[in-house]
DNA sequence: GTGCGCAATATTGTATACAATATTTTCGTA
DNA sequence: TACGAAAATATTGTATACAATATTGCGCAC
């Protein structure tokens, strides 16, 4: 569910309008410019992006299935706002899933993989220099896909990819940690195991990042907060 | 990704007919009604569905984002024609994936499950019966998703019913054993571990039985069957 | 007869028109 | 003034029309 360069895969020809709403669309909620509950007017989105309401319903579905809005029938489309349970499934999910990928990655990984790492992380910092935290944050969740991809299976990629951009929703709903800077050394240490071909380093490494942001999370009590009052009692 | 009840979870309203077509195409290429490489061409499913295209439209982009169908643009969708990469992608996504669901639903099957089991399996002893090769092939797959259903995890749940819907395309193209009943005991052992909470044996169980499957599964020899030649050389 | 190029046809991509449903406003009554 | 029903409005769902692209068939040159 790679968003950003939804549609480019094929070979020729214009990428189509509506991977590039949909990739607009998907920045937007990562970087939580758009918040969950955010109604989505097909007409307003189509005046936006001077496109017909086809190609905006044709994104919306697309970041449906990626489960970044929510489609109610006959009352349109709406930034998703996932619930503690779905939260604590994702990240059920991805404690599941990217430790042992990272440590696929790490037995894969070439000093060309690294470099860019590395380079990432540099982008990373300069993000949150500039105080932009929401691109940081969407970065620090390209990074995951970015491991991801260094273990070259592009069926589990592609659920990391999906995993890691409803994450950065959930981010936005529950997390209760003042910095996000605390996470750089996960991710240097993270890229060092891999750095070294340390499978198990890597594994466990992954694991415990994980964990730890999970638990950054405040999942408990309900979340009543954002635009969805009628949709949370009706 | 389950097709069959697509568009149903929605509260009120008739469902629409997008996600009736999405089901009825998604069960037609399960039960190998529709091989890898049919061409679905939108005027020729509008008709026989008396929808629109836009209804057609809807559905395949549905069943592109399960990996069921590939849309190419300007060219229209086909039945989706793995490759053995592919193929061993998913199969080892299931192979990371199922075991631990597996083992969870052991530690949360209740008696009803057990007996909602029995019964499937019955079912599939009845589709063999009548010599329904499909069908059986089918509900043989939807066991595995009701196992992961046990183990109350939607997320990982979605993911799985993708992988198993993919598989099924994957055993249209590369099974080579004779008989599919050899599965049955590997499905009786994996339902006995369930009933008896062991989770353990069912995590293992789980595995042997992917890796049996994986094995049955002929992934070296180039896959020129099909009615995709250009696609394969282009 | 074979191969190339252009015209004819078919098919998909996008925009728009119309229908169905939901939401909001208005107005009347208690 | 507060509540509720019904009309007015806005928004989504679906069908169709038109545009762009690909495929196919034909004819001509070599």
């Amino acid at each position: 569910m790679n968003f950003s360069d939804a549609g480019t895969t094929k070979v020729l020809g214009k990428p189509t309008s509506s991977a590039a709403v949909t990739a607009s669309l998907s920045r937007a909620i990562h970087e939580h410019r758009l918040s969950p509950g955010t109604k989505l007017g097909e007409y307003e989105l189509a005046e936006i992006y001077h496109v017909s309401r086809t190609i905006i319903r044709t994104s919306l579905q697309s970041l449906a299935y990626g489960k970044l809005v929510e489609i109610h029938r006959n009352r349109g489309a709406f930034v998703a706002h996932p619930t503690p349970q779905e939260a604590r499934e994702v990240f059920e999910a991805r404690e599941l899933l990217e430790p042992r990928t990272a440590g696929t990655a790490a037995q894969k990984a070439t000093k060309e993989d690294i470099r860019f790492l590395r380079s990432h992380i540099e982008n990373e910092h300069a993000a949150l220099a500039k105080n932009d935290r929401g691109l940081a944050l969407y970065l620090s969740g390209q990074l995951h896909v970015h491991i991801a991809r260094i273990a070259a299976q592009t069926t589990i990629t592609g659920f990391i990819e999906a995993l890691i951009a409803r994450s950065s929703l959930i981010v936005a709903l529950y997390w209760k940690r003042e910095s996000a800077l605390c996470e750089s050394y996960a991710h240097h240490a993270l890229i060092l195991a891999l750095e070294k071909n340390d499978e198990a380093a890597a594994e466990g490494l992954m694991r415990s990042h994980l964990v730890d942001i999970h638990s950054a999370l405040e999942l408990h009590n309900t979340p009543t907060v954002g635009a969805s009052l009628k949709e949370i009692l009706g």
